[in-house]
DNA sequence: CTCAATGCAAACTATTTGCATTCGA
DNA sequence: TCGAATGCAAATAGTTTGCATTGAG
């Protein structure tokens, strides 16, 4: 997290940005989280303790922390972009379960390796990925089957 | 596009709808092309023939194709839902050109069990994937270096 | 004749923007 | 002081829905 907080800073510092005693609530909420926000979520979290912030603001700091690298956005087909911290490690994808709408978070570098190979084959070069599997985690099944 | 125009008259008989010679028409033009249609763009090239169809009534049909599994829902993240033919062939997934646009559909059978076993890892049950890659096709990498 | 389908306009939802005001540097 | 940031409200954009009318069975 500080790590973050100190590429942001470069970043606002590089886009000639302000501090505000808002945005710094935002990064910490948001950083201190291992949720995937909405911004709708975030600015609910937010405005319990922090009644007088705006909708627009969380969102435009969420905009912001991607634009400056330390978010990825999310798009699971449930209508809402969310966000993530995007931390220094490497690179994951998602399985989210329908049914509760918890987030699993994995890595398999062989999946990775096969998807460069078949860009390959297409000479199509890529920048970025989105894979997410969608179904019914542990949790559910277990609950479900009782 | 015989099979899969039995298959949602079987699936609109089940439901009790009606033959209109809109949705004949919006069917016909859906499974004729083997384009990635938005609500949008299915409708403009329909109403190019027949000015008088409305786009909600090619939305509900293509909803409705949907559900009847002759057609899947795909989102590219910009903004439109997109629609495909669904043909009794096996699965596949996409290669999104960000420049121009194209898709170039894979499939990938050794992804598809890695995705199987990591699901399994977490006692995650599989329903559908997304899986894209976003980046630059060979053509515009060829224009782009000219 | 009955009820699904259509076409239009209006409603919705999430996101983005305009602008007057506030506030950091 | 200057300009970025904020908060509100309004604008957008895509999708969905209500409803009067049309038309298939």
């Amino acid at each position: 997290m500080r790590e973050e907080i100190a590429i942001f800073n470069e970043c606002a510092k590089r886009k000639g940005l302000k501090s505000t005693s808002q945005r710094a609530l935002i990064l910490k909420t948001f950083l201190g989280s291992t949720s995937h926000y909405s911004t709708e979520e975030l600015y609910l979290k937010i405005r319990k303790n922090n009644p007088k912030i705006g909708y627009a603001t969380v969102h435009r700091a969420l905009k912001l922390f991607a634009e400056c690298g330390i978010a990825t956005e999310l798009d699971f087909g449930d209508g809402q972009t969310r966000f993530e911290p995007l931390r220094g490690d490497q690179h994951h994808d998602h399985l989210v379960c329908t049914s509760c709408g918890s987030i699993i978070e994995f890595t398999e570098p062989k999946i990775e390796e096969l998807q460069e190979l078949v860009a390959a084959k297409y000479g199509f070069k890529i920048n970025r990925h989105r894979h997410e599997l969608y179904g019914i985690c542990a949790n559910c099944t277990a609950i479900a089957s009782n």
